[in-house]
DNA sequence: GTGAAAGCGCTAACAC
DNA sequence: GTGTTAGCGCTTTCAC
């Protein structure tokens, strides 16, 4: 690790080194050279020399000349969370296919972390931003509108950028329904009604959800009682409450558990490794959301896997194409794992 | 989202709009304005005409004036991982602290594309490198060094560049005589030799994990026996296939199990969740590295987990002190944690 | 086929 | 206390 003192070598260097002149090397190394018809001897000196040298672009000059930078921009909530791991690694594939560098960063659902956040990102001439899971989409929309920022909501949608979710109502639907197959399949043909746990009602998702939920029950099972939605927030230890607390009242497991996301779902877990094995003789478990680690469980589980893939191909295919309706809402449908 | 015809607001527009000149718009905008005393009143209008006009710097024009850019690299080798997701939360944060926005790429252990990176973050004149898990640390060294730009390795170490490194030999010792502690406890006072599965030999960590293993061993437990180390990948299928193959060759499970990392983890679990209750009565589990799925287990482990955070920190602060030692290898210990 | 020169938006001497 | 000016390294007309 030598200190700073390297002074990086520029096309200046490249140029006096071959004695052609800068505008000549500048064409050469950045590929615009067969507007300018260079005889092939000098291109292939200009190459040599500049690989010689150790010459690197850089790419400060180069974006604030053409006034575009290279990088493209992603928020996410955060970076230890198995689905935008997810998330980011597929944007970081499309981006290099788009010769772009990514730039992600997580605001910890912190509102002003994320306004300070895309605020830098502007700065830094990001050519689009990728926006996942913001507290306040609209908020970003401004900001980048101002700039004149092409962006797209990802997974919670806004009102001022087309955005790309899931389609929890169709997946809480199919959910729903492949749980109440399996009970049938394991002999339990006329089950009680179902519950659903985690989430909050408010949030856009979590609405979507229920009424799926809550349709596809009426259809196959009948109404759904009062007091079997019970979406108390996403903390693992409020819905391992909630469902040790109903697994008393009942004194068995319910028929159907539906719970809304792998973070309600962990608290849930810690519950269910609990209990015997035949408890879930006439109860099966769905989860809306996927992690690989319902594969290590002692008992089944029904997951809707979001694709995140597709999600993400969609968003860019927006962010390619000319002119978004902001009004424009992509749901992509999730699959179902069974384990 | 509005396209790209807005213009972005610049230093000019601010002079103009407020009569002062840009070198004064400047240094107040950049907040270097006590060293230009400027007068109250006069920042005060710069400072709200920026605000109205909706004026945001251009990070890529200071970045080339100053020949610092303000943002800082890290290379993983993926984002859809528990550790590597943790670093980068971390590393996120340190960034945070000190202004710099974080860049995080991955490599998918792909040479190539570790090359291809860094010369990117090269080009981009990151102000430094964290480079975790390559595959060619010392390559990586040879590009940041010509460029002169600081750089650590991070969790595989090199020796072109300091490096930190869970302190392998140590979490491998500690680890394995936790395991004997906790089968004394359970009443197991005289255990036959354990086995270690997976990782590969020649690979820096897994060699010295496989020292402090032998060793404790030895310690107290005796010599191990020849066939007891059986290293022959990360490949969670491979792990998998060699517990299933030792348990058969036993009748039985291990008294100790020592898996290496995670991922050969994964195998492992596939076999044992198949497994009663009861045959654990004898056999204790011991994994190096952590995940939190180990939570919802139906047995009981004992995980070293690596500090991140601690790792983390000690990187910067090798980037932030000015001369580092490029044979440096700081070793951080890692926590043992029991499910 | 190649060179000269202007300028992207900003900062930091150096004036005054 | 504030303005003028010369670049940072690159691209891109325009000239020859």
């Amino acid at each position: 690790m030598r200190s700073a003192e390297v002074r990086k070598k520029t096309i200046y260097d490249v140029a006096e080194a071959t004695g052609a002149s800068p505008s000549t090397v500048s064409a050469v190394l950045n590929g615009s050279w067969q507007t300018r018809r260079i005889k092939e001897d000098t291109a292939n000196a200009i190459l040599e020399m500049a690989k010689r040298i150790g010459y690197t672009a850089n790419l400060q000059a180069r974006g604030l000349r053409r006034s575009r930078s290279g990088l493209v921009g992603m928020i996410i909530p955060m970076h230890h969370n198995r689905y935008f791991g997810a998330l980011s690694h597929e944007f970081e594939q499309e981006a290099r296919k788009r010769k772009l560098c990514p730039v992600i960063v997580s605001t910890l659902r912190n509102p002003m972390e994320e306004q300070r956040t895309v605020e830098q990102l502007v700065s830094f001439n990001v050519e689009s931003i990728m926006v996942t899971g913001a507290t306040d989409p609209d908020n970003i929309s401004r900001i980048c509108s101002r700039a004149g920022i092409r962006h797209v909501n990802v997974d919670l949608p806004g009102t001022k950028a087309p955005s790309v979710i899931s389609d929890n109502y169709w997946g809480a639907a199919e959910l729903t329904e492949s749980m109440v197959r399996r009970l049938a399949s394991a002999g339990q043909k006329k089950p009680k009604p179902f519950y659903f746990i985690g989430g909050v009602p408010t949030d856009h998702n979590t609405k979507a959800r229920i009424a799926g939920f809550t349709d596809k029950h009426l259809e196959i099972l009948g109404p759904l009682p009062p007091l079997h939605i019970r979406a108390n927030g996403y903390d693992p230890d409020v819905a391992g409450g909630q469902i040790r607390e109903l697994h008393a009242e009942l004194g068995e497991l319910p028929h159907g558990l539906f719970v809304n996301s792998t973070i309600a779902f962990e608290g849930v877990v810690k519950f269910l490794k609990s209990l015997p094995r035949a408890a879930f003789d006439s109860c099966v478990v769905g989860c809306y959301d996927w992690d690989p680690f319902a594969e290590f469980l002692s008992f089944p589980v029904i997951m809707a896997r979001q694709k995140t893939e597709l999600l993400v191909a969609e968003a860019f295919r927006l962010l390619d194409s000319p002119q978004a309706n902001p009004d424009l809402l992509i749901e992509v449908k999730p699959e179902l794992i069974e384990y």
